[in-house]
RNA sequence: GUGCUCGUAGCUCAGUUGGAUAGAGCAGCCGCCUUCUAAGCGGCCGGUCGUGGGUUCGACUCCCGCCGAGCACGCCA
């Protein structure tokens, strides 16, 4: 018996089928097939209520009706009931789980399953994610990005997604004229020290030289207009210059890289700013030769006279700026040459910005202006879209701060959550050696830091707390590496391997309300992911996954494997070895690693 | 002022895009380790879903009013 690896879709089909047979209006029937509240069975289908409104049938007769013209293949599948005021109930039969069981049991099925089913297969996504600014540290405004983005192109790629990964940095703008001003001062005062502190810590010392020369020129009007001379060097190609300016976009990235490879990130694009640079004339001369832009206060503009807030007419007019009065670039400018090259040179169907959503009214107008760009000049749109995220919040409710009111750096953010994760590690698992305690820490102390971030609406802010991110209980990346750690122990301990030929044939039919329980988990694994691409909201996985750990927990509770009964032990071990392949793709899927103890 | 987002248990959050008796975790209380990892499991307690109307077989979800919060609004990104 093979089994569909969407339950709900095939349920979908065979509905329409029936509708058919029974003679209902198939323009007005759509089965509306989802995951049930375990009391009512697998899935329901919640389609014939309003369809019978609309044709003003009793609903029950009309659910009668469709049962009965349901073909052999579904009722082979699953038990049907009709419920309430007509909803359909659909339980899976054991042999249907077993299929599934049998089907997905490795992770290039799994993987294959999922992309061959995907409406993106196939496809080219940009995701647009993490993008600090060069010369600075990334603090904690910048985790969310990262994580959320690096997890969003990991389910688009496990859906079949041919994804590229575009770290947009900000490498571009009148900061560098103060570094560079900073930066030479540094070096006629005391070259040494200067090269001695850039050899140590790269990233901090020009961060340093950037507030030293910011507040120069502030405070001294000469200082300003010889930063700006620097400037306008740089932009005109001084040789002396650009290699300052580039010695500061290495030492950033290669930083960046270091927290990069704690999340397991690895861009395949670092096209920030700059590299954009002589790509906004050509952007400036087509919309506003399409008509799309044009002149106010002496800058380039677009208004959106279709929305009230967009209007020219607006009381507090908000256009969007594509060129300065001065005739530099902005972000705004370089975003509309960034679309262009992604649907040209990349051919990418979809570019996805994982940004902050206070940016929200910037990438409206963004993708509005876009819009009406591409339609004028005969481009087909590729699919734009703006994850935003909420800002992360300290226990105050105020956004997070170190004490003394500074950003916290991402870098000492992690290793706290490493400290942390250590001492619990050396309380819970005294026993392991040095090294291997040591990794455990780092992978529990960054997965929670990833999962609490991840396991949230990222649209909502999100209140950080060591206590509950660290914490053992509940939905945490604790909570679920323990689950894993637990399957790869029982392995271990009964001297199997997930997977293994002789132990799947010998598996019995599934028996105990655990063993159903989870085996039901398990195929809903196929909703999860599937919504998570819908929704492009990681937490729809993290909360399958913690059910799924949470099924499973109750079912090594209930049911020992390690039993004698070679049948029962076998089809326990198959369980297992599914939980097993199905939290760890799930957590890879959102970027976590797995352990094998804990 | 204009607009966007939001308000669910003491706390932190879900709620499958209009479905069934609104769900978890934490905190509190009660149980469970001579058996595969107790970083675990089982149970109890806890809600007029901000508020008042409306739409309909059905509303936490959609519409309107009010109260409260956050955010964004011309040349930073």
């Amino acid at each position: 018996m093979s089994a569909p690896f969407h339950y709900a879709t095939a349920l979908d089909s065979s509905l329409k089928t029936a509708a058919a047979t029974a003679g209902f209006d198939l323009a007005l029937f759509a089965p509306e097939v989802r995951v049930a509240a375990a009391q009512h069975g697998d899935f329901q289908a919640n389609g014939v209520l309003a369809y019978a409104k609309q044709t003003k049938q009793n609903p029950r007769a009309a659910a009668q009706t469709l049962v009965a013209a349901l073909p052999a293949e579904l009722t082979a599948l699953a038990d049907v009931a009709i419920a309430g005021p007509g909803f359909l109930n659909f339980t899976l039969k054991p042999a249907a789980l077993e299929a599934w069981l049998a089907a997905y049991a490795t992770p290039s099925a799994l993987a294959a399953a999922a992309a061959s089913a995907s409406p993106i297969a196939g496809q080219t996504w940009v995701v647009d994610y993490s993008s600090p600014n060069t010369a600075k540290q990334m603090h904690v405004g910048h985790l969310r990005s990262a994580v959320i983005g690096e997890a969003v192109a990991r389910i688009a790629a496990f859906a079949g997604a041919r994804v590229i990964r575009d770290n947009h940095i900000g490498d571009w703008g009148t900061s560098f004229g103060k570094i560079i001003w900073a930066y030479k001062q540094a070096l006629a005062t005391d070259r040494a020290a200067l090269e001695a502190a850039l050899d140590a810590t790269p990233l901090e010392e020009f961060e340093r030289l950037y507030k030293v020369g910011n507040t120069a020129a502030d405070a001294d009007p000469a200082v300003l207009e010889a930063s700006r001379a620097e400037l306008v060097k740089l932009q005109s190609g001084d040789a002396e210059n650009t290699a300052i300016w580039r010695r500061i976009g290495e030492v950033s990235v290669s930083a960046f890289q270091k927290i990069y490879d704690l999340f397991g990130i690895r861009f395949d694009h670092t096209l920030g700013e700059s590299f954009y640079n002589d790509k906004v004339g050509r952007v400036y001369d087509e919309i506003q030769a399409c008509g799309v832009a044009e002149e106010s206060q002496g800058a380039l503009v677009v208004f959106h006279d279709e929305h009230p807030r967009f209007s020219r007419h607006a009381e507090r007019p908000n256009p969007f700026i594509v060129r300065k009065a001065d005739g530099a670039a902005n972000y705004a400018s370089t975003d509309l040459a960034t679309i262009l090259y992604r649907a040209e040179h990349f051919a990418a169907d979809a570019s996805l910005y994982v940004v902050d959503k206070r940016q929200g009214d910037h990438f409206e107008q963004l993708f509005l202006t876009a819009q009406k760009w591409f339609e004028k000049t005969g481009r087909k749109l590729i699919r734009l879209e703006h994850l935003g995220f909420g800002t992360v919040l300290g226990e105050d409710g105020r956004p997070l701060k170190t004490r003394s009111g500074e950003n916290i750096k991402l870098k000492d953010l992690l290793q706290e959550a490493t400290d942390r994760a250590r001492r619990l590690v050396d309380e819970k698992s005294g026993e392991l050696p040095e090294a291997e305690r040591a990794a455990i820490a780092e992978i529990v102390g960054i997965g929670s830091v990833q999962y609490a971030d991840l396991a949230q609406n990222r649209s909502s802010d999100y209140t950080f707390s060591w206590d509950k991110m660290i914490s053992l209980e509940g939905n945490t990346a604790a909570y679920l590496l323990y689950a894993v750690a637990r399957l790869h122990s029982i392995f271990r301990k009964l001297e199997a391997r997930p997977g293994d030929a002789n132990t799947e044939a010998a598996a019995t039919a599934l028996e105990t309300a655990t063993e159903l329980a989870l085996a039901r988990k398990l195929v809903q694994f196929a909703d999860a992911q599937s919504q998570a691409v819908a929704t492009l909201r990681p937490h729809v996985l993290c909360l399958y996954l913690y059910e799924l750990a949470g099924v499973f927990s109750a079912f090594y509770g209930a049911d020992k494997v390690g039993v004698d009964d070679a049948g029962v032990r076998a089809r326990r071990l198959r369980l297992c070895a599914r939980t097993l392949l199905v939290l760890e793709t799930g957590l890879q899927l959102l970027g976590l690693r797995t352990l094998n103890r804990m």
